[in-house]
DNA sequence: CTAGGGTTAG
């Protein structure tokens, strides 16, 4: 009786000086002898919003001798703090002093998952291995979770593949590890698996299932995907409507997208209103993402860090400097405090509308450490504008900060060649030389028939290159007829005008967009040619589109790095503006 | 030695 009374008395504790109170009660009734009214007040303390870790904390090195439970709430605490990793001091210094259990086990790993420290989750795999947990799904699944967020994803299949229990917690791990760690193909498979294995579905498998259609473009198995919601009538569930926007909107959708927003059958959350904003940001139509945008700031639920940088974003992509400041200058009075990313959206509108000093007056001005894609976007800026003098002193910080980014050399190159500079071209051509510089190499694909066709520079690995080879030249040939001239200003290296546009005309992006028109010959003119690009599609490929679309009459659509193009009828939704 | 642990969206 008393026990059940205590343990009311704890779960009333709002704040920590109740907490204090019933701690000290405890102390003087003799309660604290039971070591799980103990161990409840401890949880109580560590983990809820209430609470307080640093008083769980002197609680607990007030206890002779803690058991497991008390070690376990500290460490439950730790975990889903803001210092996960201080779980794993607390596990090692367990490890001398008690018996581990299962759930220690389970919140130090949920600890490794946050915290991203992989070297501590082997430890812990072989932990549960020598306790025998393995049969223990719960346990296993959020191991595999550790590994996924760290990134093994070897290690993450290994370990599903051995699993002796799996249900579809474990399945669901796997995928949304898959799907996050670039590997979303694999995703999709295994997505496919379940039902061949007859594994039942949830909630969560379909929002992993989704976010793998939006990493790869892939609209087919997305559609199909969200026909699988909607017959199991899964689209009430907000956060499975939620991914399909995004779903939509990264495959180039974004109309269809908006069909789901406007057709909500629950209440939306603010990840739904953000996820549209973003969705018509990303594709340039600016002033529907700013019409839902001030939609939610008249509804009852507020707007976030999140929606402040959607409607940002959507000023950066459509070059709305006054408007673009004027809500980055008003998010504080409401609520939001700018961080890292708001900076950086309002420093590459500023720059890319040749406002140069007023963005390198906001790096400057900011309180917490700018992040090197601030100087990044500033550099770009700088040769948009050709702007030799801050080209300089951003990518002076650059080198600073070490950042070797291959791209911020070609950049600053570029700058000193467009003014005839070439003495200084050849010094940051030996400076990329002499400093191991990183290239990322571009990366284009797309999707036909149901498969992902993938394209490097240059690369002759697809099947079908010849074809596709030979689909450039004649599409060369008609655009030229068509007034096209290569952009050779774009190629760094000082070679013959033709070599420059031969080093130009088999860019990742022109060979899959030449085999999405062969794939689309003779199918109805609305079908687009969609093709998703790792890096910013580059300045001749977007000229080069411009007139396919014309002369082909075909709507390509280009996801790259940080927006969509358009192309339709010889322009882009971008208007150039990018 | 009573309960407590896992997978999901912008």
């Amino acid at each position: 009786m008393a026990r059940v009374y205590m343990e009311r008395v704890i779960e009333r504790c709002v704040t920590v000086s109740h907490m204090k109170q019933v701690h000290s009660h405890f102390v003087t009734a003799g309660h604290f002898q039971s070591s799980y009214l103990r161990s409840r007040l401890l949880e109580r303390c560590a983990i809820s919003p209430f609470g307080d870790l640093s008083l769980a904390v002197q609680i607990f090195r007030r206890i002779p001798k803690p058991l497991t439970n008390d070690w376990n709430a500290i460490i439950r605490g730790y975990a889903s703090s803001s210092q996960p990793s201080l779980a794993f001091s607390w596990y090692r210094s367990m490890l001398s002093q008690c018996r581990v259990d299962a759930l220690t086990c389970s919140f130090t790993l949920k600890a490794c998952a946050r915290a991203l420290c992989s070297s501590a989750t082997p430890q812990l795999h072989a932990q549960i291995n020598r306790r025998g947990l393995f049969a223990d799904a719960l346990l296993c699944t959020t191991l595999l979770d550790a590994y996924s967020k760290n990134g093994d994803l070897i290690c993450a299949h290994k370990l599903f593949d051995e699993m002796p229990v799996r249900d579809v917690a474990s399945w669901n791990a796997l995928i949304a590890g898959l799907a996050s760690g670039n590997r979303a193909h694999e995703a999709l498979e295994l997505y496919k698996r379940m039902e061949l294995e007859g594994v039942q579905r949830n909630e969560v498998t379909l929002v992993a299932a989704l976010g793998a259609c939006s990493h790869l473009g892939a609209i087919k198995e997305g559609e199909k995907i969200h026909g699988y919601v909607k017959d199991s009538n899964l689209d009430r569930n907000v956060i499975v409507s939620n991914a399909t926007i995004d779903m939509y909107t990264k495959c180039g959708f974004v109309d269809k997208a908006f069909q789901v927003f406007h057709q909500f059958t629950s209440n939306k959350s603010v990840v739904t209103w953000n996820t549209m904003i973003m969705g018509f940001a990303v594709h340039g139509e600016a002033h529907k993402a700013l019409e839902i945008f001030h939609k939610l700031e008249h509804n009852t639920i507020k707007p976030d860090d999140v929606s402040y940088l959607a409607a940002l974003t959507a000023c950066r992509h459509a070059g709305l400097v006054e408007y673009g400041t004027s809500i980055f200058n008003n998010m504080a009075c409401n609520g939001v405090e700018p961080n890292m990313k708001h900076y950086g959206c309002v420093v590459d509108l500023l720059g890319r509308a040749g406002k140069l000093r007023e963005a390198h007056d906001i790096i400057c001005s900011m309180s917490m450490v700018p992040d090197p894609i601030l100087w990044q976007s500033l550099l770009g800026a700088s040769e948009i504008h050709k702007n030799v003098e801050m080209a300089e002193i951003a990518s002076k910080k650059l080198i600073e900060l070490g950042v070797n980014n291959d791209g911020d050399f070609v950049l600053l190159s570029n700058i000193y060649a467009a003014q005839g500079r070439w003495k200084d071209v050849g010094r940051v051509r030996n400076d990329m030389e002499t400093k191991q510089v990183k290239k990322i190499p571009g990366l284009s694909y797309i999707e036909a028939e149901g498969t992902i066709h993938k394209f490097y520079n240059s690369d002759k690995r697809h099947e079908q290159w010849r074809e596709i080879y030979e689909k450039i030249d004649e599409i060369r040939f008609k655009i030229r007829e068509d007034g096209y001239v290569a952009q050779t200003g774009l190629v760094l290296h000082d070679i013959g005008e033709e070599e420059k546009e031969n080093a130009l005309c088999y860019h990742s992006e022109k060979l899959a967009v030449a085999y999405g028109l062969m794939m689309v010959e003779g199918v109805g003119e609305e079908t687009p040619v969609r093709v998703i690009k790792n890096l910013r599609i580059c300045g001749d490929c977007h000229v080069v589109f411009k007139h396919i679309s014309k002369i082909y009459k075909r709507e390509i659509i280009v996801r790259d790095r940080v927006r969509f193009h358009r192309f339709k009828d010889g322009s882009c939704s971008c208007n150039d503006y990018w």
